[in-house]
DNA sequence: CTTGACTCTGGACTAGGGTCTAGGGTGCAA
DNA sequence: TTGCACCCTAGACCCTAGTCCAGAGTCAAG
């Protein structure tokens, strides 16, 4: 019985009108019924699945990735679940690890910085010339 | 008297031909000097600043802090050096953190998902689904 | 001279996740 | 009836770091 218009469920879900309409288009909402006017109506369904999708996010899972859950969630498939959230895992790993090196690396040069000087004694300048240059 | 037509600079420095000239374009490297026939001409100095930018790529900085990196470094200002890298440190540090708290909300809905059965025992599907969940 | 490799330009295109605009139509209260 | 908030559409635009294209000119070897 409750019906919401589009500016409705997106301040119910806490995304723009926009981002709405943009779910849309990208499939990751199926098309809104309509008023006689035209305008979109939406109900409960609409607010969960917009939700579900704003809890993944959440998770770090792309709009892509969440098309696919939410097909899994459809089937009720636990194991694909599983399967699709480790996959996921293992690609934040790879960028904590990366990340990790960078920050690594970053902090050790400067650690060793003097903060004040010739450009000589920097080894974050040093690391980055590595050789005289000319600017 | 070396002078490198841009195929050679863009292989001696490990980057693609387009790429120098979209950091031409994008103000990173200076306008090349040119032969009679309109070539763009390079030396030394523009592969050690190619080089520079590709480390400081590896540092994670980006094109935009990059330009910055290199005025400072032509200043030979170590203390605005450190300052600089500072900044970037602590955002990739929030970057690692916000990875974390990912990476631990779906590693303990894995840890307590029985990888298969019915959906309302898998915790992912419930974090998804849940109205009440909000983390 | 011809061939093949190289270079030039401006502009379009990619992915991801939206955001904004123009120009119009609708719904509701005073 | 007027005024304002809301809604509709198609399409452009944002950011990043390039990448690719067509069509034309240049260089060096054989």
């Amino acid at each position: 019985m409750t019906s919401f218009a589009i500016g409705q469920l997106a301040s119910a879900a806490g995304v723009g009108i926009d981002t709405v309409r943009y779910y849309e288009r990208s499939g990751l909402l199926k098309p809104a019924t309509r008023s006689a006017s035209g305008y979109r109506k939406y109900g409960e369904g609409e607010l969960d699945r917009l939700n579900f999708i704003r809890r993944a996010q959440h998770l770090g899972f792309s709009l892509n990735e969440i098309g696919e859950l939410l097909t899994i969630s459809h089937r009720g498939d636990v194991a694909a679940m599983y399967q699709a959230a480790k996959l996921h895992l293992d690609d934040i790993d790879k960028r904590i690890t990366e990340l990790h090196r960078v920050r690594d690396a970053l902090s050790k040069l400067m650690s060793e910085c003097p903060r004040e000087g010739s450009d000589e004694n920097c080894p974050i300048l040093r690391a980055l010339i590595n050789k005289e240059v000319s600017p």
